[in-house]
DNA sequence: GAGCACTGC
């Protein structure tokens, strides 16, 4: 099944190029000609230690993965050619076994470090684990991986597994990406925004550094799209290991797919044989309605049933449920976001039924305004799901829409991050990292010019880029800061202001998911204790309130209880605290502390109004709505403030549409305060907003010190 | 007085 490209370019001069990195430790080099194949009694090439009793256990499994055979081809391919593809599906074996063949072929290829970068955490942590047991090391040592708060790698590492978005960071320090002598780009099918822009600057570096090699992988489909991006790259094509899947199309489109889902998945438990089922749906109220449906018909059908619900907002100890067998003589029925089809992998899935829908997250640059949508998934995402049903053994896929409906309605794969996202911060890190042109930036799919307008004139109000768009002294210190623009614009405002403690613990809880918990049962009991935390000024002071209660408590765990805060969530919060308060540390950026003279929340509010003085809001006539000033769009305060007035102006985190507008994360604004800190766009003479507005801001005037 | 797909630094 292999195609080598005949495209493929001459093999590059071998010459060691200027950024050659010496030669770290090892007990055998190239020249002895290690192999990943070894016999009982062999001493190990990495380590020069015998080899242990499990390691012949493992390797015995690897060399019967689709990809061990041709071991020799992919290190000759990759040897040979700056760039090249590896197409692998699922069960080939390529995440685990690649970076070894190219670390024990030794030459130039392992001459520095191999980076293999994944789109999520617990993937660099579980491959880089197996990794480190299949080369008979600990791991940390010559196998390791580095994620966002945790760094398991050592002097001695040679394959390291990390995030795509954490490769993406250390360019900020090392844009030549000296250290590593390979990099692989995995999963690069799934183009989220980071793997995107490292195609990008790679293509940069190999020109720079004629010895770096660099492989992409990726499951089936789009191969031509990375080869004609990557100029002609030869490409391998390594086999899957997969049990056959029947798959069913539906005679009709299905107007209610939860409806459609549930009587199918009740179908199925009624009329096939044993083995469990994977049904997706797109969000945490529809599968619970869904789970709550069918283990009512089943429990009358008398049929054995675990009916479980899976996504990630899920408390963890509930998710785990999800992977142990169920009794003998039980199946397991388990509802599931998009999670299920690349996070989490199920064992003893037999059956998938499949709506053909996700929700997304689609960006207007027009409107500003990003909005969760119930999506048709792609081709690629149906194959993907549908494949979850033949892991273990041959099994069915059951698609809630017609064939016509799969071939002319669904896009061939995902739209990639890059062109539906926001952009803002995308420019200010790839500003920094000295790619001054985004016109000419080598994207692998270039986004809309209006994105890119969009993005550039935010960070030209937030005083990132200057006229010409190159970074000012404040931008480059935001580009730091691993949050949002307006965010970071916020921190550095505030490390002057002298609140800097306090308004990194408000970024900290505004960029984790909900630290508030409000379970089913006791809505009203959450309602009530998260009051206690309720700060007249709104919520950002409100989240100010509940981290700092929380960090001061002895027994944090007892505290989310009882106060129902996700303890999982806080956890997080103080992690991202810590690790943007070392930022600001190292950089030296703080003034001293205004906590003392009261003027903390003053101070907190108008860092805040510097980074979102775009993002506010004034009260409409009628004194019910209010109307953004970036787009006169009318919109609520969101009924989980703490707001509990309606003050003449707000300033908000983001807006949610649902059935209507909100504004999500509220905080009272003094319109002098405006005025003050933003009169570029606040002083009535020669602000541009609407008539309303100007009025308030006439009347604020006075009282403003401008 | 309503609802948060999924990642990542």
């Amino acid at each position: 099944m292999r195609d080598t490209n005949s495209r493929s370019r001459s093999p590059p001069a071998q010459t060691p190029g200027p950024f050659q990195v010496k030669k770290k430790g090892g007990a055998a080099t190239a020249a002895s000609g290690c192999d990943v194949d070894a016999e009982p009694g062999d001493k190990s090439w990495l380590t020069g230690q015998p080899y242990s009793k499990r390691f012949f256990e493992i390797l015995k499994a690897r060399r019967r993965l689709p990809c061990w055979e041709m071991r020799k081809e992919v290190v000759k391919m990759v040897r040979e050619n700056q760039s090249s593809v590896l197409i692998g599906e699922t069960g080939s074996g390529k995440t685990t076994q690649v970076a070894q063949f190219l670390l024990a072929a030794g030459g130039d290829l392992g001459s520095g470090s191999i980076a293999v970068t994944q789109p999520r955490r617990v993937a660099a942590m579980s491959v880089a684990a197996r990794v480190a047991q299949e080369m008979d090391v600990e791991l940390g040592q010559e196998v390791g991986y580095n994620i966002r708060f945790e760094d398991v790698t050592s002097e001695k590492t040679r394959i390291k597994f990390m995030t795509d978005g954490m490769l993406l960071r250390e360019c900020q320090t090392d844009p030549l990406m000296s250290k590593y002598s390979v990099i692989i780009l995995d999963e690069a099918h799934e183009r989220t925004l980071a793997t995107d822009i490292l195609f990008g600057l790679l293509k940069e570096v190999l020109q720079k550094r004629p010895e770096l090699r660099c492989l992409v992988m990726s499951a089936t489909l789009e191969a031509e799209k990375f080869q004609d991006y990557w100029s002609g790259a030869p490409l391998l094509r390594v086999p899957g290991r997969m049990f056959p899947v029947e798959t069913f199309f539906t005679l009709r489109p299905e107007k209610d797919y939860v409806a459609a889902a549930v009587e199918v998945c009740c179908m199925i438990n009624q009329q096939e044989p044993p083995g469990d089922i994977l049904c997706f749906l797109c969000g945490e109220e529809e599968i619970e309605t869904a789970c709550f449906e069918i283990e009512t018909r089943a429990g009358e059908s008398g049929c054995s049933t675990m009916v479980l619900p899976l996504y990630s907002s899920l408390p963890m100890n509930q998710q785990r449920r999800v992977f142990p067998p169920a009794p003998e003589g039980t199946r397991k029925i388990i509802i599931a976001t998009n999670i299920a089809e690349t996070s989490l992998t199920i064992d003893g899935v037999v059956y998938v039924v499949d709506p053909g829908l996700f929700k997304q997250m689609l960006y207007n640059p027009r409107t500003h305004v990003e909005s969760l949508l119930v999506s048709p998934i792609s081709r690629a995402s149906a194959q993907q799901r549908a494949g979850r049903a033949g892991r273990t053994r041959p099994g069915k896929c059951f698609r809630l829409y017609t064939p016509e409906t799969f071939e002319k309605e669904l896009p061939e794969s995902t739209y990639p991050e890059i062109i539906r996202s926001n952009l803002s911060s995308v420019v200010i890190s790839l500003k920094k990292l000295g790619v001054d042109d985004l016109v000419h930036f080598d994207f692998m799919e270039p986004p809309s010019p209006e994105s890119m307008m969009r993005a550039l004139e935010m960070l030209h109000f937030l005083g990132a880029i200057d006229d010409e768009g190159d970074l000012t002294d404040a931008g480059k210190a935001m580009a730091d800061f691993p949050v949002d623009p307006h965010l970071s614009k916020t921190i550095v405002a505030a490390c002057s202001r002298g609140c800097v403690s306090e308004v990194l613990a408000i970024i900290a809880m505004l960029s984790v998911p909900p630290p508030f918990s409000r379970p089913r049962h006791a809505q009203k009991a959450a309602d009530r204790a998260h009051r206690n935390f309720a700060s007249g000024y709104g919520d950002h002071l409100s989240l100010l309130t509940a981290y700092s209660q929380y960090s001061n408590n002895g027994s944090k765990a007892d505290y989310c209880h009882e106060h129902f805060l996700s303890e999982r969530n806080m956890k997080q919060a103080e992690n991202v605290r810590r690790q943007l308060a070392g930022i600001v540390r190292s950089r030296g950026l703080e003034k001293e502390s205004t906590e003392k003279n009261g003027m903390i929340t003053t101070n907190v509010r108008k860092s805040f109004i510097e980074g979102f003085f775009m993002q506010c809001a004034h009260i409409d006539q009628g004194g019910k709505n209010y109307m953004t000033v970036r787009d006169q769009q009318m919109v609520a305060i969101h009924p989980s403030s703490f707001l509990q007035h309606k003050p003449e102006w707000v300033m908000y985190h983001e807006t949610v549409v649902t059935d209507r507008c909100y504004m999500r994360n509220v905080t009272a604004i003094p319109a002098e305060m405006l005025i003050e800190v933003a009169p570029q766009f606040y002083h009535p003479d020669t602000c541009k907003l609407n008539e309303q507005a100007q009025k308030i801001l006439q009347r604020a005037l006075p009282r403003s010190k401008r």
